[in-house]
DNA sequence: ACCAGATGAGCAATCGATTGCTCAAATCCC
DNA sequence: GGGATTTGAGCAATCGATTGCTCATCTGGT
């Protein structure tokens, strides 16, 4: 606040009508009695003084900051980006704004920024793929919290999340319904709930067209397109016989693609793939691979939507939401 | 706030403790006069009530809220995220929050954003890539305002945007350097100081290895693939000679290179380009895109500090900052 | 003309923390 | 020992808005 001119309050809007604060209050908020008469003249001083209402006290008297914070693991990632537009996009025109916390998968600065948020007086908290929604149990919180994509483990929370299962159905389903009967599976590493969602779609896929499950053909490592690569090779070297792969995310499709390129396998001729999450390089690698999409704007809304309900209702209702998926066939298939 | 127990605040310290609210309060900002023993007391019932400040009514009585409001076109653009990321790493931990508000390059929406984040008492604003810089003129703002890429049409501001003019050369002398004498630029239609700077870049290349400077070989598209692919189709079909392309955006080279394929017209045998930005895809894209890359992370962290700099010490600097750009050689030289 | 109820508006407390000012007690200096 | 200074701590105003309560005036019904 540089600009020496003090800011125009409710007292200065009272003077120069000539009313109390509490008049021009309540003529500011449409709360209580008072003439046309004296609204108009309150109306033409906010008018002609400029006044703008000071957010703070407002909040600092109602405990309503109308602001919601979204913790967010690394916002340069798509998937977040489009999840924290999803939010905004709901949230702006409510009148609510959105705090960001990147805490680059660091619990510390997570449960740090949960509680530097809830001491701003956050009206609420959307967790993004938060590692263990550990939120909830460490903190005694005193806002809502809505989780989106990772699943805490706790029953009673609200939470969004794709439909990993019937992803892993119908991404398994497309490469059966393509001749594949030998598939392998990467996923990542950490037993998330997303990925064991997804695991659960390809193994009743398999079991509903009759193909055997195969612990040895399941893969994990970490989600990077360098050790999927590496990982296929491997598997390549061993001389491993398969004729699709269900990479869970499409880093995974992506470095594995990159392998069987290496070793001369042809895709989608010898080898099919379906994908995850459907990134943006999907469709510029070649062949394009076919991956499952998520929506990520709609997860956000929804999230958003959930969180405000529960804000303004002040109501827990702990719902769990699964947003649809959709199957994006392209060249890998 | 749901959860009935009320907060605790000073005044509950001062009770526990049995000294004023005023001494509770120099204790905790260690401002003013008082013994070791109170102090330790103080401290004692903070520990012991869980205490934790309220920053609203801080930010109320001082006039400060340790947030500042970043005004981005679109957070799912990965320009504009790696920039919220530099300015969110740089924010955090000076104890400074970051306020999302994704405008979708709506001049209303923007300059309402503006208002909401200023009536919240941000103590500055950050506006990327803003449509036209318009913020400073349209409001009698109160907080410090730092712009990113765009340059807004006024002279006193502070700007950080990357060294537009030396990648706009070092992009055409690669281009040269690989034999490149009749080169193509193509570039954003409208009449950004980030598009203007690089064809100066592009200008003073061709000037100083003797190239003829032909206005006929700039092309004005809007900034998509689409556009671009479309657009050098058409060249393709006039007959047009020309053996590079200086691309002025990422998007556009991705274009310009979709449309030789269709044409089979060989890159980088026939035709080389260079592109700008250094986005994702194009490394997935074959050939690979040789490009300029932007250090987004160190311009919004830089951007950062000099706000935080300008709030802190309540002065205007009004600097203007480039932060270099590097060439990166890949397939399309 | 009188009383009940409706209407318009102000007083003052409150939200939680900060801070200028005051004042008593402790310490110091000569 | 007496005046000057330092030290420790509290009072009360303030930031800007909201709201329960009070009160005076007005309206209407009989």
């Amino acid at each position: 606040m540089k600009n020496g001119s003090k800011n125009i309050s409710i007292k200065d809007i009272a003077q120069f009508t000539g009313v109390s604060t509490s008049t021009v209050s309540r003529v500011l908020n449409d709360n209580g009695r008072f003439s046309d008469e004296t609204k108009r003249r309150v109306l033409d001083a906010v008018e002609k003084l400029g006044y703008r209402s000071n957010v703070l006290a407002k909040s600092l008297r109602t405990m309503k900051t109308y602001s919601v914070g979204v913790i967010v693991p690394d916002i340069t990632n798509e998937f977040f980006s489009k999840l924290v537009l999803g939010i905004e996009n709901y949230c702006y025109p409510k009148g609510y704004l959105v705090y960001i916390c990147n805490t680059s998968e660091d619990r510390e600065k997570e449960l740090e920024s949960v509680a530097n948020m809830e001491a701003r007086g956050v009206d609420g908290l959307i967790d993004l793929g938060g590692v263990a929604g550990e939120i909830a149990k460490s903190f005694a919180r005193k806002v809502p919290v809505v989780y989106i994509d990772r699943r805490p483990n706790m029953t009673d929370a609200t939470v969004i999340e794709s439909d990993n299962y019937t992803g892993g159905f119908i991404a398994t389903e497309e490469l059966i319904s393509k001749g594949c009967s030998n598939i392998l599976l990467l996923r990542d590493h950490r037993d998330l709930s997303t990925m064991n969602q997804r695991v659960n779609g390809y193994f009743n896929a398999l079991n509903e067209y009759d193909l055997p499950i195969d612990m040895n053909n399941i893969f994990r490592v970490s989600v990077s397109k360098e050790a999927a690569e590496s990982c296929v090779k491997e598997i390549l070297e061993s001389g491993k016989d398969f004729d699709g792969i269900f990479a869970t995310s499409d880093w995974l499709a992506v470095g594995a693609l990159k392998a069987l390129e290496v070793y001369g396998k042809k895709v989608p001729d010898e080898v099919k793939i379906v994908g995850f999450d459907n990134i943006q390089v999907t469709e510029f690698v070649n062949p394009k691979i076919t991956t499952v999409n998520q929506d990520e704007w709609t997860m956000g809304k929804t999230a958003a939507r959930l969180l405000l309900d529960s804000i303004e209702n002040n109501e827990e209702s702990h719902q769990s939401v699964q947003v649809p998926v959709e199957l994006v066939r392209r060249e890998t298939t």
